[in-house]
DNA sequence: TGCCAGGCCCTCTTTAGGGCCTT
């Protein structure tokens, strides 16, 4: 199984814009099922917090001020994934992120990203529901830190991440759990998940 | 001062609506 990077970002809101920017990313590195790298940053960019949003992540405006530059952190943090494969939960969400900070500073995504919530969706139809805490308690996963910061939450995917890939070996019988395979269950439809696991074994 | 989206997926669907997820 090959090295896959997991993302998680903290942002002032829902969609990237002018004054919707991410104030934190983190990057974990997994690999043969362990966390072997980790990233994180506030990033400052110059974007206000709404209080709804402080008291969901912890972070303030009064943080973000002291933080290194939005750019700064997005060079660095692009050079610590490279062309690594990606995850994050929800990934449409991280993605339309991820684009819009590497844009700002003229680069591109170079790699796919596959997403955990997807994955959890058809790999863990008895869950409670797809929501990363609640994946976590239900699966007693490792806990981090806070929930809502990045760190913990791309660590707590990462866990996720090597949980699903487990199940699709002992439940499913599919030894092959690597970055392609997840982006390709991933776009099967929820009721054709069984026929195609049966397929790939 | 404090801005509020969008892809996925199900169904009482497909000429649509609404819940789930992310912050």
């Amino acid at each position: 199984m090959g090295r896959i990077a997991v993302i998680d970002f903290e942002t002032n809101g829902l969609s990237p814009s002018a004054s919707c920017r991410a104030t934190e990313i983190a990057a974990v590195l997994v690999e043969e099922g362990r966390i072997v790298g980790r990233y994180q940053s506030l990033m400052n960019a110059n974007v206000f917090v709404p209080r709804e949003i402080e008291r969901l992540t912890g972070i303030s405006n009064a943080m973000l001020r002291e933080a290194p530059p939005a750019a700064r952190v997005m060079r660095e943090v692009a050079d610590f994934v490279g062309d690594t494969p990606l995850v994050a939960h929800n990934a449409a969400f991280d993605r339309k992120f991820w684009d819009h900070e590497l844009a700002l500073i003229g680069a591109t995504r170079r790699q796919e990203f596959a997403c955990s919530l997807l994955l959890a969706r058809r790999l863990l139809p008895e869950a409670p529901d797809h929501k990363l805490g609640t994946l976590g308690r239900w699966l007693g996963l490792p806990v981090s830190g806070r929930a809502h910061r990045a760190l913990a939450d791309s660590e707590m995917t990462a866990h996720l991440l090597v949980r699903l890939q487990a199940l699709l070996a002992e439940r499913h019988g599919v030894r092959r759990t690597d970055h392609a395979l997840l982006c390709a269950l991933q776009k099967v439809p929820a009721a054709r998940v069984a026929d195609w696991l049966a397929q790939v074994r």
